[in-house]
DNA sequence: ACCTGAACACCGTTCAAGT
DNA sequence: ACCTGAACACCGTTCAAGT
């Protein structure tokens, strides 16, 4: 029975509609980047297939997590290839963390999938963490400390972007009022440095933002943070 | 009239009951503390307290998000009165930082409340901003540099926590054999770092585990990146 | 093999009505 | 002022049945 490619997608037969599973995850991703995860669901995600919400089950493991896991592992995949690892282990960090953190950009709305939760589709990102160990032996970390070097890396950096793009708070403009009304009535003999700061901390500081990284990136404070970084682990070798 | 502070509370009156504001977030922790952050509902919490629904919503103002922000208010309240603020800016960061950590890996379940979204009452936690100001005043940044590591510091440490507390996969521990079976798939040749340390990061290591950070602290990480972060603020004046 | 169609057990939120 | 009771418009997931 030569039921294996032929052109026509088996016409005729019950399955004529042709659903995939990399179509699936195409089209969850482009609704998560449209209507944020909060307003992700199955049963809309099949609406826009044209299908029943049941058909997404059968192409996609058993559960809404199964789809996650498949585009948070497709979301990271394929960051740097080894021959654009450099021979100084400061610069393939510094690329491999902007590489990543550029790609998180590109669908932020997606994000809080890797950092967030663990959704996975239980294949671990190998040779991304390879090049983070690698980088780190380079720099004369072994055994458990280079273990640790590697979570404060990957907690530290990936933790960032995690919050940087963390969710805004549901009526996104309208915290504007409220909150400045509030950071106005904070006694300046009290919190000298936050109330002289707060108009350049104003939705580009954590703690004192109601829009999001998408929207307000933190450029500067990533960049000092991977500096710090690199600076400290150096100086902890120095020692 | 005086219905206000009379010992029995209002008995006689419709509203016998007495629910209060308190009451409804002090069991929502405990909700959220025993089942998760995913199995919390509005419905289940009204069920504990013995009431209908919709008797939440008069209490907490008109949303599920407003009543995760109370909560995420409460959890980082009071976390160093100003008299234990140290003169040396280094002992300062560790020790908020740390007792920041420790705050939350009491109520796990509710840390995404924080970092992961920006759930928040409205009220920035002024005094922990201010400290962190004062820190890294203290050791010598000004201007928007300033606001660009208070950004890192912020961003990398309760980035780490946000990431370590992240919530499990969903089969918690029907991953363990998958995981396992993938891990020893790789190739040592072209991951060989990886395949050697996988003993020991295996749950221990952010990537290569499926268990959260209650179940699985990785207390060497988050000292190391608070260490060389310290470390690389000082080099970073140095220069 | 792939999908329909219907069903089950849930949600968050609103609103009139009661006391 | 505070809560009931019912309703509305949604969910995720399962399962027999169709082709």
């Amino acid at each position: 029975m030569s039921d294996k490619s032929t052109k026509k997608p088996a016409l005729g037969r019950a399955a004529a509609i042709g659903l995939s599973k990399e179509q699936i995850i195409a089209e969850a991703i482009l609704l998560i980047d449209e209507a944020g995860l909060g307003a992700f669901s199955i049963r809309e995600l099949s609406r826009r297939l044209k299908v029943y919400p049941a058909a997404i089950y059968w192409h996609v493991g058993g559960s809404k997590a199964d789809l996650f896991g498949e585009i948070s592992g497709g979301l990271t995949a394929n960051l740097m290839p080894p021959q654009e690892v450099s021979p100084d282990w400061r610069e393939t960090l510094r690329a491999l963390f902007r590489r990543f953190r550029a790609r998180l950009h590109e669908h932020p709305n997606a994000a809080p999938l890797l950092g967030a939760q663990m959704k996975s589709n239980g294949a671990p990102n190998a040779p991304w963490v390879e090049i983070i160990l690698q980088a780190l032996q380079q720099a004369g970390f072994e055994g458990q400390e280079r273990i640790d070097a590697f979570n404060a890396l990957v907690g530290g950096l990936e933790g960032f972007i995690t919050m940087e793009l963390g969710p805004a708070p549901e009526g996104s403009e309208d915290w504007a009022d409220s909150f400045d009304e509030r950071m106005n009535q904070l006694d300046p003999q009290e919190y000298p440095l936050l109330t002289a700061s707060y108009p350049e901390m104003r939705n580009r500081a954590f703690v004192t933002r109601w829009r999001n990284g998408s929207d307000s990136p933190l450029d500067g404070g990533f960049e000092l943070l991977l500096d710090t970084l690199i600076l400290g682990l150096e100086a902890r070798r120095a020692r």
